[in-house]
RNA sequence: GGCGACGUACCCAAGUGGUAAGGGAGAGGUCUGCAAAACCUUUAUGCGGCGGUUCGAACCCGCCCGUCGCCUCCA
C-alpha cells in the first residue's frame, strides 16, 4: 500500500519513501510570535498535526520540528513600543500558541527551536554563502543572496527571475540590493531595531526571515531530510529561498517532498492579519464552540482546497461532531458484536483515502459509512467503538474521551426530578410527567426516551 | 504585466475518462401517551457557459464569464 502525498516541487503526487527506512524527518513552519496565531495559521498546523498523525498511524516514527520565528520586523517594533526584550515581549505570545495547540490537540512536535537561540548556526551558513561567491556584502553592513549564482533558483514556485524583476510592485530603491530580487541573510543594525542585534563576525545586526528555517532544519533533521511543509503563500518567497540557502551552501539536495496548505478564507477572501479580516481560536472558544469542532471543520474539506470560514458551517461542524460523540457514547454503553466486516472495510476505506494525499473528507466518508451499518444493523459496540478509536488517532476528535462526557452524571435533583416524570408516565398522569419535563428542560438538561428508559443529559 | 488555482444540490464538500462519496438543512416514515432525541428512507439525468476530442467527459482540449492566490511581511 504506498502513501502518495503532492508535492509542490514535481506537482504531482509521489510515491512517499523517507530517506531512512521508516525514520521520517519533519520540519513545518511555525508561527512569528508578534501576536496571537489565528485559524487561518492553524488551519495549516491542523494539516501538519494530520500529516503527522497518518504517518504515525502507518507505523512512521517521526521526528518533527517546527520553528518559532522571535525576531522579525514585527516582534522588533512591539519590543519598542513596550520599551521591554524582546524574550519578554514575545513570551506570551509563544505560551498562547501552545495553549491552542493543547486546545486543538494537535500534537506536540519534537522540537521547537527558536531562531533567537540559533544564531550561530545562521551565521555559519551564510559565512559559506559569501566564501561561496553567492552572497554578497552591501554598505551598511547587510548581506544578500545573488539568486543568480543558483541556477535552481525558482524550482519550487516554478517563477522564472526574469518574471520576478518585471513584478510591478517590488520597490527597487530599497537598499543597495544589486537585483531587486536578492533576498536578505543578514540585516546590519539599525536605530529601529533599538536593543535586537547580535555582534557577530558578520557584524552587528540580526538574521533575515529565511536563513532560521535552513540552520534551524540542518541542526535537527539534517539534510537532506524527508518532508517541509507550509502554508501556500510561503512557497514564494520563503521555501524558495530556503532551498536557494541550504542548496546553495551545502551542495545537495535540500527536501525531498514539499507539502503546502490552501488558506482559509473569510468572505471569499484570505483570512490574514494584513486585511485584519481573521479570528483567532479565542474568538471562536468566546462564542462557545469546543476547539474540536474548528478541528472537523478544517478536517472537512481537502487541505490543498481553498475553505471558506462561516459561521454557518461551524454550526454544521458542531452539529456534525456532536452527532459522532453520541454515537460514541451510545458503543461505549453497548457489547454487541458481530459487525468484523463492516469494521474492516471501513478500515481499508480510511486508511486508502488517508494514503491518497491525505483525503481526509473521503475519510470521514468511510467513518461514517461505519456509523451507518452499525445503525441499520444495531450491533457492534465494543469492537466499532475500537476502530472508531484508531481512526481518531489520525483525526485526533477525542472520540473516546468525549464519550464519556455525552454520559455524565447529572445532578441528584434532576434524577430525582426524571423518576417522578417517570411514576406520572406509569400513572397515565401525562400532565403532571409534562410539567416535570418542563422543570428538566428548564434546569438545562434534556430527556431522550429511549427504548431501555430515558436518559438525561445537558442540553 | 507574469505565474497559478477554483467555480459540483438549499449550504458545506469529495470525485479528475465509465455513468455524481459524505456531512448539515428540508421532506416522508419508525418509535412515543404526546413531544423531543435516536434511527430509516429521500432530495443534482446534473457538475459556471459555449464549442471540441471520445463508444463514453464534472473529469481531456479551446474560448468565454465569474472568484481568488502568489509575484511585498504573510499559514
Amino acid at each position: 500500500m504506498a502513501i502518495r502525498y503532492f508535492n509542490t516541487l514535481t506537482r504531482e503526487k509521489d510515491e512517499f519513501k523517507p530517506i531512512s527506512g521508516m525514520h521520517v524527518g519533519l520540519y513545518t513552519c511555525g508561527p512569528t510570535v508578534y501576536d496571537y496565531a489565528h485559524i487561518g495559521n492553524w488551519r495549516t498546523y491542523l494539516f501538519e498535526d494530520i500529516l503527522r498523525r497518518h504517518l504515525e498511524y502507518r507505523g512512521f516514527v517521526v521526528k518533527h520540528v517546527m520553528n518559532i520565528t522571535d525576531v522579525d520586523d514585527k516582534t522588533i517594533r512591539g519590543t519598542k513600543a513596550k520599551g521591554i526584550t524582546l524574550d519578554e515581549y514575545t513570551e506570551p505570545f509563544i505560551k498562547a500558541f501552545f495553549e491552542d495547540r493543547d486546545a486543538l490537540d494537535v500534537e506536540a512536535a519534537s522540537e521547537y527551536p527558536r531562531a533567537t537561540r540559533h544564531v550561530s548556526e545562521m551565521v555559519a551558513i551564510i559565512k559559506v554563502l559569501i566564501d561561496k561567491g553567492i552572497a554578497y556584502k552591501t554598505e551598511d553592513g547587510s548581506i544578500y543572496y545573488d539568486i543568480t549564482k543558483f541556477p535552481g533558483y525558482g524550482k519550487l514556485s516554478h517563477f522564472r527571475i526574469e518574471e520576478l524583476k518585471a513584478g510591478a510592485r517590488v520597490k527597487s530603491d530599497e537598499y543597495e540590493k544589486a537585483q531587486v530580487s536578492d533576498f536578505a541573510l543578514w540585516k546590519a543594525w539599525d536605530e529601529v531595531d533599538g536593543n535586537v542585534f547580535w555582534e557577530t563576525e558578520l557584524g552587528k545586526g540580526r538574521p533575515g526571515w529565511h536563513i532560521e528555517c535552513s540552520a534551524m532544519s540542518a541542526e535537527y533533521l539534517g539534510q537532506p531530510f524527508d518532508l517541509h511543509t507550509g502554508g501556500v503563500d510561503n512557497i514564494f518567497p520563503h521555501h524558495e529561498n530556503e532551498i536557494a540557502q541550504s542548496e546553495g551552501a551545502m551542495g545537495r539536495k535540500f527536501v525531498n517532498y514539499w507539502m503546502h496548505s490552501e488558506h482559509l478564507r473569510v468572505d471569499g477572501r484570505k483570512m490574514s492579519k494584513s486585511l485584519g479580516n481573521f479570528y483567532t481560536l479565542r474568538d471562536v472558544e468566546a462564542k462557545g464552540y469546543d476547539p474540536m469542532v474548528f478541528r472537523y471543520l478544517v478536517m472537512g474539506a481537502h487541505y490543498r482546497s481553498k475553505l471558506n470560514f462561516t459561521w454557518q458551517a461551524m454550526e454544521t461542524a458542531k452539529t456534525t461532531i456532536a452527532n459522532l460523540y453520541e454515537f460514541m457514547g451510545r458503543l461505549d454503553r453497548e457489547n454487541s458484536t458481530g459487525l468484523d466486516d463492516a469494521v474492516q472495510r471501513a478500515t481499508v476505506a480510511f486508511g486508502e483515502a488517508l494514503d491518497d494525499d491525505l483525503n481526509t473528507p473521503m475519510a470521514l466518508a468511510a467513518v461514517f459509512g461505519l456509523v451507518k451499518e452499525v445503525n441499520i444493523h444495531g450491533k457492534g459496540g465494543r469492537e466499532v467503538f475500537d476502530a472508531m478509536v484508531s481512526f481518531d488517532r489520525v483525526l485526533g476528535l477525542r472520540l473516546a474521551e468525549r464519550a464519556k462526557s455525552v454520559s455524565v452524571e447529572v445532578p441528584e435533583e434532576i434524577e430525582k426530578l426524571l423518576s417522578e416524570r417517570e411514576q406520572a408516565r406509569k400513572s397515565r398522569d401525562f400532565a403532571a410527567a409534562d410539567r416535570l419535563r418542563d422543570d428538566i428542560i428548564a434546569a438545562g438538561y434534556v430527556i431522550e426516551d429511549t427504548p431501555q428508559g430515558p436518559r438525561v443529559k445537558p442540553a
